[in-house]
DNA sequence: GCAGGATGTCTAGCGTTGCTAGGATGTGGC
DNA sequence: GCCACATCCTAGCAACGCTAGACATCCTGC
């Protein structure tokens, strides 16, 4: 109620935000496997309850990464998809956005979109700024395509095959751009 | 070198094969996170420092797992492409079968396809099953089309991406058909 | 100004993990 | 029959996620 408890409100929610940059931090540096809670907690310079005070363990971190990743993706495509001069070429560009952000950050994509997770997908307690992420590859297709939600599923999914297999070392990295050539040009049916 | 050694030596293939087949059960049973080296020694009756005169750790003993899984696919690949009676349909054979493969067994397919491995994939040193696998893809598509191996790779990699979202819950699994439907009618282009 | 209570943080510890050292057991060869 | 060797198990290590309970600190009310 008073500016004493409005303070440290605040002081929480900048440690709240610590805790997460510190575990997105070092999962980029060194792999999920090495974020464990008490080099977290060592990163933030608590000690290891203090983490379990703001979240409900080491998922919940993970979740909380991975909502902060949505939103940030979901900004990424949506400025490719606006940058593209030509409308044909929209799908390309947030097919390259897509990719780029994750070999760019792989480990953020990896709690996104690897990990278990219980965030929930394309369900009514779906984050908006997931479904919005979505929207964007659905937007690259007409209006009046009544399957666009499944082009755009298709595609979003062929996008993720071809990154996680890449990132785990199944296929060469280095193929990337042809890979997305030719699902762009396929699916899209723009050649 | 006596009949009593090679006696030996039969009894402990033998137990290799029964630590590969206790941990892909296991796994499949309750999840790769279930699978710790207590639970597999207690299945297969033998003390925990059993497991690590077999194999280099549990790494090495999912690895082998894996490599089952990759003997399994190829040959059911196989099968599906040999049984489709159109050359235009095999592609569509080929990608339910792989489907089904990764749908019916989880867990080996995550072995296989998502968790970290050393396995080499398009290398020198790749399994001869796993190259196999991969060929069954290559076969559905024209020879005389040189980026042949690009679309083997291509729809590979789609179909893993909906198997693998699918599993995590980040699609419905219940679309998988129409899924598939578009991936080999875009992609192989044959309406 | 000072006691009382609430809030916040830490130390210490539990059960489990992958993995390993060293001793006990039992077999094979001379 | 005895020694040497191979095999296997008991016991333990460090690190993991997580939690209970003690300690300190700060705000409130008299």
């Amino acid at each position: 109620m008073s500016a004493i408890s409005e303070r440290r409100e605040r002081e929480r929610a900048q440690r709240h935000q610590l805790i997460i940059t510190a575990a997105r931090e070092l999962a980029e540096a060194e792999g999920w496997e090495a974020v464990t809670t008490r080099r977290l907690a060592e990163r933030v310079e608590y000690s290891q309850p203090v983490l379990y005070s703001h979240f409900d363990g080491k998922d919940a971190i993970m979740r909380a990464v991975a909502l902060e990743g949505f939103a940030e993706l979901a900004d990424r495509l949506r400025r490719a998809r606006l940058a593209s001069t030509e409308p044909s070429r929209a799908l390309h560009a947030v097919g390259r956005a897509y990719l780029d952000f994750a070999s760019e950050q792989p480990a953020l994509y990896q709690a996104m979109f690897v990990l278990p997770t219980d965030v929930k997908f394309a369900h009514a307690e779906t984050p908006a700024s997931l479904r919005a992420g979505f929207d964007e590859f659905v937007s690259c297709f007409e209006a009046d395509n009544p399957r666009r939600e499944l082009f755009a599923e298709v595609t979003w999914s062929a996008l993720h095959g071809i990154a996680a297999l890449a990132k785990s070392g199944r296929i060469p990295p280095s193929g990337q751009e042809e890979r997305l050539d030719l699902i762009v040009t396929r699916i899209a049916g723009t050649p």
